[in-house]
DNA sequence: AACCAGGAGACAT
DNA sequence: ATGTCTCATGGT
């Protein structure tokens, strides 16, 4: 008999109830890549107020953005929060671009070596963590790396297939291990779970006086 | 009025 | 290696 794939089967329910996100939004690789750190543990409509700041500021690319003040930077990028941070975060992608001589033609990174050299280079980045890196690599750059984030550990927490104690790179390789690898699977996957996190995965249950909840992973 | 959002780095243990 | 703090705006 034919076992049914659990890490698969969210994808299938969830394409078929939502159909596809047609993800990053984003119009270009660069602005892909801006958007996946300026997302950093943030709302996407404030990234999005953000980029269009910067896009009315014709900002939107390396150069401009290498030549700004912190300061300025910080400004444009207000809404998005922790302005500070993301604004040395966002000149230290660009600086890294313009090392490999692609400031004018982000995507020409693809070329420049195999997915986990280019993993590996992006996590070497200041600010430039697992996610965004998969982020990066997935929606900017069009290879297939998996995204984990926090819907995703909620998610599939609840489903019992994760005990709660798993690292990024363990769930990661869960998903690349049970998942058909593809960048168009991995993309419209990643973009179903942050969909369903947000309108239907609550980050505690509802009933805080649940006798079991002693036992959720999730209780600390 | 808390709580949360498509995390990551610095720092202490 | 593993935990805790910090960074900050805007919506519910």
């Amino acid at each position: 008999m034919k076992r049914t794939n659990r890490w698969l089967l969210p994808y299938d329910l969830l394409l078929a109830r939502h159909g596809p996100q047609h993800w990053w939004p984003g119009e270009t690789p660069f602005e892909v890549m801006v958007g996946a750190v300026l997302t950093q543990n943030t709302a996407w409509g404030n990234v999005e107020k953000a980029i269009a700041n910067l896009k009315r500021a014709d900002a939107l690319d390396c150069r401009t953005i290498l030549a700004m003040a912190d300061a300025d930077l910080a400004e444009l990028i207000r809404p998005a929060g922790y302005f500070n941070v993301k604004a040395k975060r966002l000149k230290a992608l660009c600086r890294f671009l313009a090392e490999r001589g692609v400031e004018s033609a982000p995507e020409a990174l693809a070329g420049q070596g195999t997915s986990a050299e280019l993993r590996r280079d992006l996590l070497a980045v200041h600010g430039i963590g697992e996610e965004t890196a998969d982020s990066i690599l997935l929606y900017a750059l069009g290879l297939a790396s998996f995204v984990v984030d926090a819907y995703t550990r909620r998610a599939f927490g609840r489903l019992g297939l994760l005990c709660g104690d798993e690292g990024y790179g363990a769930i990661q390789r869960l998903f690349e291990r049970h998942v058909p690898c593809d960048t168009r699977l991995y993309n419209e996957y990643h973009a179903l779970i942050v969909r369903l996190g947000k309108e239907h995965c609550r980050p505690r249950p509802r009933c805080t006086d649940c006798p079991l909840n002693s036992l959720c992973p999730s209780a600390t």
